[in-house]
Formats: C-alpha cells, structure tokens, sequence
DNA sequence: ATGCATGAGGG
DNA sequence: CCTCATGCATA
C-alpha cells in the first residue's frame, strides 16, 4: 500500500551493533533463536534482495514454525485496529490523553499534580510521603562518559529528549557513573552511585529494589507516580511498564544506570517514611484506558523474524516490500524493526563484557 | 510481563 | 529515517 517514498538510505553500517543477545533468562517471546545463517546475502541485500530474499526469510520462517517453539499461538488473524477513543473518565486526573502526542506534558518540575490510580490498601501515600525528599541524590561529580558499549565519541548523542526529560540531566549522572574511573568515595558502603561495579551491581539493586518494594506493598506503577513527588529536577513520572523493565533488567544498560539513583532515592524515602506513618487514607481510582493495540498474527511475526536474522536493518523500499507481503502496513513493519533492535540491545549483557 | 507505538533528538 | 527512553493496552 502507499506506495514508497523515493527516499533509499544506505546505511548499510558494518556491524555497529554487536550481536549481543540476551537469553539468559527471558524467553516469553519468540526471537532469540532467530540467529539463523543466512548464506550468501551480504552481497546483494541492497543489489537484489527482492524475490530471493523475501523468498529466502519466508522459507526460514516456514522451517521455523516446523520447527515449532515452546510457543504457539492460537491463532491471530492481525488484528490491527487503531483505536483511541474517548476517555469516558472525566475525572480531575492530571494523565494524558492518550490521545497520542499530549501523552505527558508538563514536565512535572513546577507542579505536581498527578492524582494516579491506586489500588493497594495501605499503600504509602507517596504523594505526601516523598514530598520533602527533595535533593537526596543531589549529584555526585563524576566525569566519564560512554559505558562499555556506547559510541566512544558521541557523549552528547542520545540527550535529553522525550517529555519529562528524565534522563535530561540523568543523563549526565549516568555518563558519569558509568566509567570505572571515577569514585564513588561516599559511605563506602552501596551508594547511591556506585556504578563502577556494572551490571553485577545493577542486577544486584533491581532485585533488592523489588523485594522491597513488595515489602512496602507498593505496586509497579505506584513507584512509577510516586517519583513526580521526588522532584528531583528533570524527573518525572514512570510507568508501571519501566518499572517493570527496570526490575526485569530489560532495559538498556544506560537506561538502567540512570534510573538506579532516581529508584534508589525513592526506595530510601519510601522505607523512612513507611516506618514513620502507618499511612494514610489513600486515594480512589480513576481509570481510563482506551487505545487499542495492533497485533501481528503469529505467521507474519515469523516472517518478520526471518526478515530481521538476514537483514535488522531494511531500508525503506525493503520494508515496503515486506509490507506488502505480509500485508501490513509499512509503518508497522518499519516501528517492528525498530523495536526488534532495541530488544536485541537490551540489558542482560551479553555481549562487551 | 510485553507487544506495538510515540516522540525527542540527531543526521 | 534511526536510536532511545517510555508508555498504553494487553495477554
């Protein structure tokens, strides 16, 4: 459909990436075995991927589903709705309209207004709670950029953008954190930022950082709401999903450096406060929800796979071509790449270590 | 816990 | 267009 735009990029990168993969634990989806050979294709990706290629990964793709993984789906013909209706909800909430590009706004460092949904007993009142945590993680000087396997010269590469700007000047801490070079000369003991110790370290504090946050009987998405109330300049609100993704360590590397501390702070707040109060009414729930999500049919997403073992990194007219054949819109493939990148990036080192 | 999506920032 | 950090909707 749509034709194509006349734009061909050839960024045909070496190998920029490396093939780190994950596997060490997760496995709920069904890439990660998706390393298949893929003979004689570097010549000609760009000179004749057309039938051969496409040809090429749907063959896999069909070895693939013989093969069968632990995985099958029931069967789901693509679903591909686009949805976002009204917000039947008119309660006073703060969120987003989910509306798409008014999803998080005000940058929550003036106000904080954010009446979430809570749905835990006796939860901690956060928004009362981490009130007077104002400056715990103040900073701590640090200089160092690029961890272990970011682009060595490109320090100011991926900056403060996206809305709250929660990393605008994590960022910075993160850089700094991240090389071993630096000192972390505080207590001695588990800092708030002692990067220098990796992954080992990471891994570490996300899994005290859940244990405890179960403890407080705090939920995922509380946490996320909860971080607004630190005011710690440029942090703002999370999501349940990035808490999660933080716990699970199924963030990128830098990501997960530069939310230890802001998670960390909470954390510390969150137990002094719990053992002060008991808590406190709590509030009510305001739920709205409505934009529905794509999905791609099990066979198409095989394909897709296949796509990717041979080529991550398609250009626009090989995407569209993809499309096609699978009948699905170019920017669904093209956003299906993107993230099957990410997830290849994602934490669980494997890959520079 | 995750799949698909949005958006900022940078080319 | 891509990469990245994140989020909504969902299974």
């Amino acid at each position: 459909m749509m034709t194509m735009n006349g734009k061909q990029h050839f960024s045909m990168h070496p190998a920029l990436h490396e093939p780190k993969y994950p596997g060490l634990h997760s496995g709920s989806e069904g890439m990660r075995r998706v390393c298949l050979p893929a003979p004689q294709l570097q010549g000609n990706i760009f000179g004749g991927f057309d039938e051969s290629l496409l040809a090429r990964a749907e063959a896999l793709a069909a070895a693939d589903s013989i093969i069968s993984h632990g995985k099958s789906h029931p069967f789901k013909p693509d679903v591909t709705y686009h949805t976002m209706s009204s917000v039947p909800c008119t309660s006073a909430s703060s969120s987003s309209s989910t509306t798409g590009p008014i999803s998080h706004v005000p940058s929550t460092i003036a106000s904080h207004h954010h009446l979430h949904h809570h749905h835990l007993g006796q939860s901690l009142e956060a928004g009362d709670l981490l009130d007077h945590l104002s400056s715990s993680l103040a900073v701590t000087g640090m200089g160092a950029p690029e961890p272990s396997g970011m682009t060595a010269s490109a320090h100011h590469h991926q900056h403060p953008h996206h809305h709250l700007q929660t990393m605008g000047q994590l960022h910075q801490a993160m850089a700094n954190m991240a090389h071993p070079h630096s000192l972390s000369v505080h207590g001695g003991m588990a800092c708030i930022n002692d990067v220098e110790s990796d992954p080992r370290e990471l891994e570490a504090f996300a899994e005290r950082f859940k244990q405890r946050r179960i403890k407080l009987g705090v939920t995922q998405a509380d946490v996320g709401s909860a971080l607004a109330n630190l005011k710690i300049p440029g942090v703002g609100s999370l999501s349940q999903s990035t808490i999660c993704r933080f716990e699970s360590l199924t963030l990128s590397h830098n990501n997960m450096i530069a939310l230890k501390p802001v998670l960390q702070a909470w954390l510390e707040e969150a137990e002094a406060a719990y053992r002060e109060k008991s808590n406190k009414p709590d509030l009510f729930n305001g739920n709205e929800r409505k934009r529905k999500r794509t999905s791609i049919a099990a066979p198409e997403k095989r394909s897709l796979e296949a796509y990717f073992a041979i080529q991550p990194r398609p250009s626009s007219e090989k995407i569209a071509a993809i499309a096609e054949k699978l009948d699905l819109k170019k920017n669904v493939v093209r956003v299906w790449f993107c993230n099957q990148r990410q997830k290849q990036k994602r934490m669980k080192y494997s890959a520079v270590h």
